[in-house]
DNA sequence: TACACTTGACTACACGAGTAGTCTGTCGCT
DNA sequence: AGCGACAGACTACTCGTGTAGTCAAGTGTA
């Protein structure tokens, strides 16, 4: 049910979905990676996993006196429900700017096109929860 | 070509939305409305344009003493704008996450599902501008 | 001319997020 | 028993955004 996620700042974001392959993992493993990666301190990685950890994002389980981090729900239901924020409160709940952005994005993976086209005619081929009584 | 945008909160786009469907609009026209709608005072509203200009999504002229707002760009071209970046900034590129959405949105409404469908399959018959170079 | 009202520039404050430093506790080794 | 490495809590600073107040300049009218 996803439940109303607070909010969540792009390099939060990028974290948690480090963390959400490579669960169970530690600061202290989340930190070289992210070092090297983007030359972030060791702390900023704790600061911001720790955040992560309050909004409710993560859990921590201490084994051997260091705390190991998993996800509370998976990446891509964070995702989507960054998706759906997105599109009821920026969007208000319209499709077309998405519309409009895949007619003419170049940048766009075909496959990723594809497999999007894919799922829309899935849509169409369950039209059963389409409540309309709003 | 929609130049890189600035950044833009959320009160700022809607703001913006406004505008554009009003304009050209004066600052009083606008903060009668927000105060009405939201509560805001004039100032707030005034802030809000102002920095909407300062960040180039906004133009004015004086007229009469008083200046009269439009906006730089289309408010479509600038959610277009807002739909790319958080596709690829946030969502990587991947529409996987809007796709899931879809799947399991109730709150969507079926009319804009319908319309994505159809750009979707019109996609399909123009795959003329699928740049593969990258 | 003087005052009221409108307009817009400037200033301010709070909060979230990005970034990072310091301080403290703990454990292992010598 | 003491020192050094490491982990985590706390604190702090900056920037963008949401919100709004103050103040000064301009204008119309008594």
């Amino acid at each position: 049910m996803v439940p109303k996620a607070k909010t969540l700042g792009k390099a939060e974001l990028e974290l948690l979905q480090f963390i959400d392959e490579k669960h169970p993992t530690t600061v202290r493993e989340v930190a070289d990676h992210w070092e090297k990666k983007a030359g972030l301190a060791r702390t900023t990685v704790l600061t911001m996993m720790d955040r992560l950890k309050e909004k409710g994002f993560l859990t921590r389980k201490k084994i051997d006196g260091v705390f190991h981090y998993s996800p509370k729900r998976s990446a891509s239901s964070v995702l989507e429900g960054l998706v759906k924020d997105f599109v009821q409160g920026v969007l208000g709940g319209s499709l077309e700017p998405f519309a409009a952005y895949l007619n003419d994005a170049k940048d766009l993976d075909p496959d990723e096109v594809a497999k999007l086209k894919k799922i829309v005619r899935d849509l169409d081929s369950t039209p059963a929860e389409k409540d309309p009584n709003k």
